[in-house]
DNA sequence: CGAAAGGCTCTTTTT
DNA sequence: GAGCCTTTCG
């Protein structure tokens, strides 16, 4: 049997160029999975190189599940061997293995987002600066930047300029201290202390490069520095690297990623082949044509030739509602109308926005209607705080050192160990040279030239936990991971404490849940499945737990939609400020980039596509009306299927979208009385003269006259207007 | 030390 | 609207 029969021309040149460079530029909807698991298949069984030679690296671990079963069906034979993950997954692997020469010892726990922003904090006061004033976020992002990039401490320290860069580099020099005094790593070490090791051990990177004689890299548009540079290290014997991506779907910039990568790789790798999937093989040509739209305004860009054989298809419906109650409201009844029609099933839709605030007016909505729904992501399980305290039991079990979730649990459920306590250990620890956990130790069993600086009950209450731990250790080296978290429960009086606290009963549900998720883990030995199961814990991501097959209407962030398509898609809060994110204003390439995440989602459907906003709208706390979001602009009306402006219950379609041509939709809470000759101002117009004023239905229409900007027909209760003298 | 209440700030996207 | 911090009181 041919594997690569099913491939069209473009596909099978990516899939058979197994030797030397390759870049595939994929557009969205060109099989470019299909690509790389055929290419997989195709080293596999026609090239007889074993899937143990061969890594794999994709942007989420459910992308690399997938691959995985599609590959199960193409070569019946071990995928186990294969190499496959996030470049996060497969450093730790590399780091558990061979991190010691550099300093990592095999226990090391990994931080997380709020784990790290704890540590900076600490780190920021250890320095002897106020974290009000450098606010902790703040530095963490320039922290993760700088890893990114592999700029140590000592560079950034050496490269800074400007007050902020000396607390910053300092800061950052105590952050890594106390990562490392807690054998902790971030997620940024992860691929950082990687790239070190292959840099100052050339035999182990030697026996990496041996290994994997084929490299594959998908979303290689979202790849940042240091893993460019991973790659490069791994491909630099054999160079049989294949890189998958679209720079037009480039959405992460904000965690350091860069195009450029894409530009350097053809310069790394000037015998690079260069291979054009533009055969869109998912959305109909009036989605395609939508999204060529959206796309083409951007300048930073080469064009495209997307194409596809495809119908037609419906055209793509722009819809106005007043409110986010509304938006979310049509939402629902658009799904449930479509559902009747027997057109679609739960499953097909979903529905994106921009941020993950926006996802509580439609799951609000969706439960007043019984629609079912899925959130990704929107619970943050992991972020629990619940989940997070057992998860910290059980780190600090496994790796003693790991001082923030010491610190997290001492006092949890409360044993009376108060900050002060907790300060007077942290500096004992500190001018001892020593983890907290082990001053804990000598407060409880002191040494004779070690005196600790704690009253008798003070030492006590300490005791009390010191007790609790030491048992937790000592069982957790025979008992099944799901025994030890019981007995983590049992002991610390975990459940009586969460029950007590608001929402009790849900938190204790969520700690059970954990307790399945442990489970998977429980035919490992005690100390590895502990081990894998931290690990697992930190490195999953909300995708990662996504289950298509549930009937539900998936909602989801435009980030995440990546990769994933839907017959049906719903984008809401196509608004300024919103759609393009009021934090791009400012920044030509972060508006570009918020285009490019517009693009993603349009070209996520297959069918239909509702793009929506809200004339007004709750943003933190307050309501504010946003104009529509300027990349409706860019989708010519041929493609537009007439804009119903939807108000409410009537469901009432007034077949316009010119209404943000002419108009600036928004609302004021208290409506002024207009007549011709009143001066106003309108926050996007400025000043201007009031025309004529009449009632329409139960609103008002004033025309106005604005110097410079023209003369505008407005609706009362949307157009934000002052009067003025 | 801890619980409760009130005040403050900040809101993007996430491996 | 939430999470974090500070203040106050027991």
């Amino acid at each position: 049997m041919d594997i690569l029969a099913a491939l069209n021309p473009a596909q099978r040149e990516a899939a058979e160029a197994i030797n030397g460079p390759v870049l595939i530029l994929a557009g969205p909807g060109s099989g470019k999975t299909r690509v790389i698991t055929h290419r997989i298949a195709y080293l596999v069984k026609v090239c007889g190189i074993s899937p143990h030679r061969i890594m794999a690296v994709t942007f989420t671990n459910k992308a690399a599940r997938e691959m995985e079963e599609r590959l199960k069906k193409l070569i019946s034979g071990s995928v186990k061997e294969l190499t496959m993950g996030t470049f996060h997954a497969i450093c730790a692997r590399i780091l558990r293995q061979d991190g010691r020469v550099v300093g990592v010892e095999p226990r090391f726990v990994i931080y997380d987002r709020a784990d790290q922003l704890s540590l900076v904090k600490r780190a920021i006061k250890e320095t002897g600066f106020d974290p009000k004033q450098y606010i902790p976020s703040a530095v963490l992002s320039v922290i993760s930047n700088s890893k990114s990039q592999v700029i140590t401490p000592e560079a950034f320290i050496q490269r800074g300029s400007g007050n902020f860069d000396e607390v910053t580099g300092r800061t950052y020099e105590k952050y890594q201290q106390l990562l490392n005094q807690s054998n902790a790593l971030d997620f940024d070490d992860l691929l950082m202390k990687v790239v070190q090791l292959f840099d100052s051990q050339p035999e182990v990177l030697d026996k990496y490069q041996e290994r994997y004689i084929h490299l594959l890299v998908d979303e290689f548009q979202d790849t940042n520095l240091v893993q460019y540079r991973l790659v490069k290290q791994l491909a630099g014997k054999y160079r049989n690297v294949c890189v998958v991506g679209d720079p037009d779907q480039s959405i992460y910039s904000w965690r350091s990623a860069d195009l450029r990568n894409i530009m350097n790789f053809e310069k790394d790798y000037p015998e690079a082949r260069v291979v054009l999937l533009e055969q869109n093989y998912r959305s109909t040509k009036a989605i395609l044509e939508t999204a060529s739209n959206i796309i083409s305004a951007n300048q930073e860009r080469k064009p495209t030739q997307l194409w596809t054989e495809n119908k037609q298809g419906e055209l793509i419906n722009i819809v106005s509602a007043s409110t986010q109650q509304e938006e979310a409201q049509y939402v629902v009844n658009e799904v449930e109308r479509l559902l009747r029609q027997g057109e679609v099933r739960l499953a097909d839709c979903a529905v994106m926005y921009r941020t993950n605030a926006q996802s509580r007016a439609l799951e609000e909505a969706f439960i007043r209607y019984g629609t079912p729904y899925k959130l990704v992501a929107g619970t943050r399980f992991y972020e629990r705080r619940e989940v997070k305290d057992v998860i910290a039991y059980l780190r600090l079990i496994h790796n003693q050192q790991d001082s923030v979730s010491l610190l997290r649990i001492i006092n949890i459920p409360q044993r009376s160990i108060g900050e002060r306590t907790l300060s007077q250990l942290a500096s004992w620890a500190n001018s001892l040279g020593i983890s907290h956990y082990r001053a804990l130790q000598l407060a409880v069993n002191p040494e004779d030239d070690k005196q600790p600086p704690f009253n008798p009950r003070t030492i006590r209450v300490l005791s009390g936990f010191y007790e609790i731990m030491e048992e937790l250790i000592i069982r957790s080296r025979e008992l099944g991971l799901v025994e030890l978290f019981n007995l983590v429960v049992k002991k610390t009086g975990y459940r009586e404490y969460i029950m007590n606290t608001t929402d009790g009963e849900e938190r204790w549900e969520n700690v059970l849940e954990l307790r399945t998720v442990a489970r998977q883990y429980s035919d490992l030995e005690p100390v590895e499945g502990l081990s894998v199961f931290l690990e697992g814990v930190t490195l999953v991501s909300d995708v990662d737990t996504y289950d298509e097959s549930v009937g539900a209407v998936t909602l989801i962030t435009l980030h995440q939609a990546k990769g994933l398509e839907f017959p049906v898609v719903f984008i809401v809060g196509l608004e300024e400020g919103i759609l393009p994110h009021i934090r791009s204003f400012d920044d030509p390439a972060q508006m570009e980039e918020e285009r490019r995440l517009c693009y993603v989602g349009v070209t996520r459907a297959k069918k239909r596509v509702y793009l929506i906003y809200a004339l007004r709208r709750n943003l933190m706390g307050s309501s504010t009306a946003n104009s529509p979001s300027r990349f409706l602009k860019d989708i010519p009306s041929h493609l537009i299927a007439g804009a119903d402006l939807w108000r409410g219950e009537e469901s009432q379609l007034r077949g316009s979208i010119s209404c943000w041509e002419s108009d600036t939709p928004a609302i004021t809470i208290d409506l002024p009385e207009l007549k011709a000759g009143d001066r106003v101002i309108h926050s996007q117009f400025g000043r201007g003269v009031v025309v004529s004023c009449h009632p329409v239905n139960d609103d008002s229409e004033v025309v106005v006259a604005f110097p410079g900007m023209g003369v505008k027909k407005l609706l009362l209760s949307f157009a934000r207007l002052e009067k003025v003298g």
